[in-house]
DNA sequence: AGCACGCCGACT
DNA sequence: GTCGGCGTGCTC
């Protein structure tokens, strides 16, 4: 065929110049990417970030690797827009395939979450600037001259800047300008943060801390694909630690990300990091403000930001060059997203660092069950950090045996707890309770016909919130004013409240100790954060006597005036139907008595029990997990692994028809052969998890994704009957699928 | 996911 | 008589 232009007898037989078309993944539940044609004149390629029409609006996509599939090229449309931002390069879309064909999610979903930074696709607006260029003006004034002192101090001035630094009006400034001294240039942005320096003190590491560091930065100079596993008690220097993996990874010019369990990402870890580093490192959180999220998003793609430490979300940052990813708090729950797209962030963090082939570190002084397993296979490897770091000791932790020690009546914490902060309150020191469990009560009934307070909406109890006077239900949200007649008989003043909360435990303090300084700390408390933060900064310095908190206490706070911690239940959490709740409660437990002694002063623990035998509480007082984690783990294999070795747990939420129709359609296309499934149905599985709505959760046994959806396919004949929609958490170890 | 359309119940 | 609830369908 002529490709001469000139040729009209060609050219009037050649097909007309077929726009280009490329497959683009748009932000919608489709299962693959939809087809746009390309504008003459435009240039795409794969991770180009595009907006194309959709529908009746205008949305973000990203063009994508593959060939476009066959649909009626009467349908498409043109790519509108081509940002001018640096294409996803392949690492990430790799990543991003891999993510949605594991959690079964729609990869334009998985996308998205690559994209949430709405404005941050063209590069920052440059900014304007003032450069002296020579002279004196005809006339020289006492303000032109100040100007003009100033601005010979400092490299380059904004307009506003240099007349605010000079004392003058910015009409002086812009004199100045008109008559040539000054002239207008364009600067780029700031960086959001300033660069860290790997070498800005020296590793000051000894003993153990410095051979786990050396063991690391081995990997770090392979920069290959590795996944260690630092595993120490609180306060063992693991931050320490892990900063000269990312002090190592910062001299061989590569980006680092810190996963942090939200909660975690606080002004005291921030302010470590740049004692070590001389900067802080870019945050990445949902309460973000988004022109500082714009910033971040857009610094990250093109390599500017060197470090980020981030929540879960920060995992699907387009780095330019990653080079080594953290996970702190590694057996934190929190690192599951449980809507949209399923995903646990810290196997997802390890999936990236495989298809990136650079090294990620996994972090916590009690791993989770899965990442035990992987570090005893020898996939992962375990670097221990058995002691504390310079002269903070571990608590001397006791069980309080619920049985002998009985509380009074009506009361909750036993005669030895309450001596023992006594005891601690009048040496002027701090004691903490910890009682996981918001509100006063969490059940109330009515003494005469014993009536018990139900959510109408999802059948939980409802909890009692003496201090808002509301019953609220933890599980949806409902909430209603306390009512003083029982509902059911319409006796009056004669409902009751059952069981503690952290309010009614608060009342039990003042009772015994009605001079010191109470607070309770639960995410009720009203002010939101920025209270929290009050509240937490007034108790370090000393402003309370007793604290009584929530989960939210365990979590990175330092006290150091905290030298007495006790667990008002230990128990609660054990009995929840949870295959996790061992693990869990072990691990919060030990976050929380790991809150004392921190400063050198001699603490102690009181953990209130009623099964002192239990291997979780052996585990915690004797300071030994691993009898506990060797249970753990073979009770797990008993119980959920035996012919598979594998555990896959499976949520199934039924909300709309149309949802369970394109999962099903995914799933039909995806199954392959299927390899023994068994179901623990939803009889066995832990309704509390997922109470409310018309939610079940599963689990099933599995090798492979494949098997999970040949399960769900089995599944959906049962589903229409729930009216409901198809919603999978797949939470296998991802290292099987690499 | 978002958005439009369309069909039935309580109000300006 | 309309407003608005959500059930349904559609997007290259």
């Amino acid at each position: 065929m002529s490709t001469d232009s000139s040729d009209l007898f060609g050219a009037l037989f050649e097909a007309p110049p077929a726009n280009r078309t490329v497959p683009v993944l748009v932000p919608m539940p489709a299962p693959r990417p939809y087809s746009y044609s390309v504008p003459e004149g435009m240039a795409v390629e794969p991770g180009s970030v595009v907006q194309v029409p959709l529908g009746p609006r205008q949305v973000i996509g990203v063009v994508w690797d593959g060939v476009e599939d066959d649909v009626d090229p009467k349908k498409l449309r043109p790519i509108t827009h081509v940002f001018d931002c640096p294409p996803l390069n392949k690492e990430m879309r790799d990543f991003i395939d891999w993510v949605a064909a594991y959690t079964l999610s729609p990869p334009g979903l998985v996308a998205r979450m690559a994209l949430r930074a709405p404005n941050a696709f063209e590069p920052e607006p440059m900014v304007e600037g003032l450069r002296f260029v020579g002279g004196e003006p005809e006339r020289m004034t006492p303000a032109r001259a100040r100007v003009l002192d100033t601005a010979a101090e400092g490299l380059s001035w904004t307009r506003t800047g240099l007349a605010h630094a000079a004392g003058v009006s910015t009409s002086v400034v812009d004199g100045l300008i008109a008559r040539g001294i000054f002239e207008t240039i364009f600067l780029s942005p700031p960086p959001v943060v300033a660069e860290p320096d790997p070498d800005f003190i020296g590793s000051r590491l000894e003993g153990p801390q410095k051979e786990a560091a050396e063991e690391i930065l081995d990997e770090v100079r392979k920069g290959e694909f590795a996944v260690s596993l630092i595993d120490g008690v609180t306060g063992s220097g693991k931050t320490e630690v892990y900063f000269e993996a990312i002090a190592e990874t910062l001299r061989r010019g590569k980006q680092v990300l810190i996963l942090l369990p939200e909660i975690a990402l606080t002004a005291s870890f921030l302010e470590r990091f740049q004692d070590r580093f001389g900067a802080k490192p870019a945050e990445w959180h949902s309460d973000l403000a988004p022109r500082m999220r714009e910033k971040v998003w857009r610094q990250a793609v093109t390599g500017e930001v060197r470090v980020v430490a981030g929540a879960r979300s920060a995992l699907f940052l387009p780095f330019e060059n990653l080079g080594l990813i953290i996970v702190d708090e590694e057996h934190d729950p929190a690192y599951k997203q449980e809507d949209r797209v399923y995903y646990n962030a810290r196997d997802m963090a390890v999936v990236r660092a495989r298809i990136g082939d650079f090294p990620v570190v996994l972090v916590s002084a009690t791993p989770s069950v899965e990442s035990q397993v992987n570090g005893q296979s020898g996939r992962y490897s375990t670097i221990h950090l058995p002691t504390r770091f310079g002269d903070a000791a571990l608590p001397d932790l006791h069980l309080v045996d619920m049985r002998r020690h009985a509380p009074e009546r009506g009361g909750f914490l036993s005669p030895v707890l309450v001596r023992a902060i006594g005891k601690t309150v009048e040496k002027g020191e701090q004691a903490l309770l910890f009682l996981n469990r918001r509100g006063y009560a969490p059940l109330t009934l009515c003494r005469v016909c014993g009536h018990r307070f139900q959510c109408p909406q999802c059948s939980s109890w409802l909890v009692e919130h003496r201090f808002r006077r509301q019953l609220q239900c933890h599980q949806c949200g409902h909430s209603e004013p306390t009512p003083e007649a029982c509902p059911e008989c319409g006796t009056l003043d004669h409902l009751v409240a059952c069981g503690p909360g952290v309010e009614r435990i608060a009342e039990e303090v003042e009772r015994h100790f009605p001079d010191a300084r109470t607070i309770v700390l639960s995410s009720d408390i009203m002010g939101g954060v920025k209270r929290l933060r009050l509240e937490l900064d007034a108790i370090a310095k000393g402003e309370a006597d007793i604290v009584i908190g929530t989960q939210l206490v365990a979590k990175g706070h330092n006290f150091p005036l905290m030298t007495l911690v006790g667990i008002v239940d230990s128990d609660l959490g054990l009995a929840n139907g949870d295959p996790r709740a061992a693990e869990r409660t072990f691990q919060l437990l030990s976050q929380v008595t790991g809150r004392a002694g921190r400063t050198g002063l001699k603490s102690h623990g009181l953990l209130q029990t009623y099964q002192p035998q239990h291997p979780v509480m052996q585990a915690i007082v004797s300071g030994d997990a691993r009898a506990f984690y060797e249970r753990e783990i073979s009770e797990r294999e008993r119980a959920i692994l035996p012919p598979f070795g594998r555990l896959a747990s499976i949520i199934v939420s039924a909300d709309t028809r149309h949802d369970a129709e394109n999962h099903a359609r995914g799933m039909r296309n995806a199954a392959p052969q299927v390899s023994g499934i068994s179901v623990l149905g939803p009889a066995e599985a832990p309704l509390a998890l997922v109470r409310g709505r018309h939610r079940f959760r599963l689990l099933v046994h599995g090798r492979r994704n494949s098997d999970m959806q040949a399960y769900l396919r089995a599944m959906l004949s049962q589903a229409p009957k729930e009216r409901g929609s198809v919603q999978v958490q797949l939470d296998i170890d991802p290292q099987s699928f690499l």
